[in-house]
DNA sequence: GCCGTTTTCGGCCCGACTGTTTTCAGTCG
């Protein structure tokens, strides 16, 4: 996996001295396409690249082929020496600053010698960017103020942490007297493990000035700064150092509109060039036929004169280029509008068709509620079943069980579960996998259960075949019936095992092992695009929220959420099971 | 650089806002 990242990250620094460069746009597009594949794919490379089937990945052409070969042989690339050739490095770190893009980095670079973010700082102190063509004043406050932004929010902010920042600000602006609709659109909307600002869409009242709520928006309680106040789009930041952006369209034009600004952009392309292979134009204002869209009255901020096709809602669009809808957890260009084109969409599963939660922990080891607590707390939320899964002895830090303490919290499990009808209160344990891959416990203590969660907490830094040999040998024992966020990555903290999933996800789909979605943030581990590729490979997946209190149990929503990114159904998930047919999922391994 | 049920060459998504401009380039999503 370090092997696919190291080369995605080559490849977004060869397009980005592509664009410093000036080099014609598609090239640095093609190689950002490449970048994102090596991020997202969980095949393995050298395999790929062994087998000759690397040449079937679409967007991976000759070039992208030959640049992949060669580091996988030597570890470099002569492609990127070439071209980075008298780049400063400092140079490409630039286009991280927020209002600042390639072409004047460029110009900063060879006119004025500035190389570095520090360089850039220290020149407009002493006021070295005066006279530069097309840089004024603003311009350079503009770019003193990026620099500040980047360094104070350091970029994304997590799922849980944007959804509760912008949940209030929609009901503010939902309330306002000229919104007839409001609605989250953007990487929000998608569900995205993290997201960079929050999107907003509202449908003003017909006759009112859009400009109004705009303004009404900039006037909230939240609201740090105004970043841009245009007729449709008004851009603001919240204390929290989040970016809002808001636009303002008709109501017969939403549907359009809301299909734009959720994107992905990548999705949206895709969308708009079907559109033109059917002679059709797709913008956020409604779907048009081309004949009629260019000689139609264009005005900054009106809908164009013509009739659309369609714009009401996103449906409505989509029925236009031939497809059915398509959820927004799916769009991000991963094989949505094909599999949509053919019928082939999934139908994904819903937070209503999850049954229980099969790892939670209470008091006995590190969890801030009792068995009895956390029983009743499922059984309100209706569920069938629980799975209570305290810690193991080796983690010492959250108060791990020893034998003889898992052994009397087996039968307090069991003496309490009498007290909760209606729901199956399952005795289990999260048992560490240590780093060679034995268990925290014998066969004799886990044959007392009747659910074994196995996770890795510790040495999460080994390699790939140490790693994948621990993993592999957990899934093999027949007391274990799931892995606990298998990869133990946390978002933005660190990497996580570099699993061999292939082989992984063949164990685990041979043994009738389910691997996690871990619903709690930053953990969300498997990712959307490895539990994606396990299923497809035939493995179960539990989606847990892996919670330490009754309000933990919420985070189940986000995990869901991740099994939707990750074009789970129903069918696929153990959570989705009846109580019985959990039963025999558990006894087929023993 | 990549791609091809009209193309192996000639395309490659689209609009809003800002700033520095007299008609547009750069940036962003």
């Amino acid at each position: 996996m370090s092997l696919n990242n190291d080369l995605s990250n080559l490849f977004a620094t060869m397009a980005a001295i592509l664009e410093i460069k000036g080099e014609p746009v598609f090239k640095a597009i093609a190689f950002t396409k490449v970048s994102r594949w090596l991020k997202d794919s969980t095949l393995d490379l050298a395999d790929l690249v062994a087998t000759g089937k690397l040449a079937d990945v679409e967007g991976i052409g000759p070039s992208s082929r030959r640049i992949i070969e060669e580091f996988i042989r030597t570890g470099s690339s002569s492609d990127f020496q070439e071209l980075s050739k008298g780049v400063p490095a400092g140079v490409i770190g630039m286009l991280d600053i927020p209002s600042l893009g390639p072409k004047t980095i460029s110009l900063l670079w060879k006119s004025r010698n500035i190389t570095s973010v520090d360089e850039l700082k220290s020149a407009i102190e002493k006021g070295e960017l005066a006279g530069l063509k097309g840089i004024g004043e603003k311009k350079i406050a503009a770019i003193k103020e990026g620099i500040e932004l980047r360094a104070k929010a350091g970029g994304r902010v997590g799922l849980p942490a944007a959804l509760a920042a912008a949940l209030p600000i929609l009901e503010e602006l939902g309330a306002l007297p000229n919104v007839v609709e409001a609605k989250i659109a953007g990487s929000l909307r998608r569900f995205r493990e993290t997201i960079g600002d929050v999107d907003l869409l509202c449908a003003a009242k017909p006759g009112a000035d859009p400009q109004s709520i705009g303004r009404a928006v900039a006037a909230f309680p939240q609201v740090q700064k105004v970043l841009a106040q245009g007729v449709t789009k008004t851009s603001i930041v919240t204390f929290d150092g989040l970016q809002v952006d808001l636009r303002i369209v008709p109501p017969a034009n939403f549907g359009a509109a809301l299909l734009y600004f959720t994107g992905s952009k990548e999705h949206g392309v895709r969308l708009r060039s079907r559109a033109i292979d059917q002679g059709m134009t797709l913008n956020e204002w409604g779907i048009y036929r081309t004949s009629e869209y260019d000689k139609s009255a264009k005005k900054t901020g009106e809908a164009p004169s013509v009739k659309p096709l369609a714009s009401r809602t996103e449906a409505d669009v989509y029925k236009v280029l031939g497809l059915p809808y398509i959820e927004p957890e799916l769009r991000e260009d991963r094989g949505e509008i094909d599999a949509a084109a053919a019928g082939k969409l999934p139908k994904l599963v819903e937070l209503a068709e999850i049954r229980g939660d099969l790892h939670c922990h209470t008091t006995a080891s590190d969890g801030a509620n009792s068995i009895l607590e956390m029983a009743q707390a499922a059984r309100e939320k209706g569920y069938q079943f629980l799975a209570i899964t305290d810690h193991s002895k080796s983690s010492v830090i959250a108060n791990g069980l020893t034998a003889e303490r898992l052994l009397a919290h087996v039968k307090a499990i069991h003496k309490a579960a009498e007290q909760v009808k209606g729901l199956t209160l399952l005795a289990g344990c999260e048992v560490d996998i240590l780093a060679d891959g034995h268990l925290d416990f014998e066969a004799e203590v886990l044959a007392e259960l009747d659910w074994v969660v196995a996770s890795p907490h510790v040495a999460l830094r080994q390699d790939r075949p140490k790693a994948t040999d621990r993993i592999l040998r957990a899934i093999e024992s027949r007391y274990v019936n799931v892995i606990g966020h298998p990869t133990g990555r946390m978002i933005d903290q660190r990497e996580g095992l570099p699993l061999d999933f292939a082989r992984i996800f063949r164990a685990a789909a041979g043994s009738g092992t389910a691997l996690e979605i871990n619903g709690s943030y930053p953990r969300f581990d498997l990712n959307d695009v490895a539990a994606r590729s396990a299923a497809e490979a035939g493995v179960m997946i539990a989606v847990d929220t892996d919670a330490h209190s009754v309000g933990g149990l919420e985070q189940m929503m986000f995990g869901v959420e991740v099994a939707r990114r990750a074009w789970l159904t129903s069918g696929q998930i153990v959570n989705c099971m009846t109580p019985a047919r959990l039963t025999q999922f558990i006894s087929r391994k023993r």
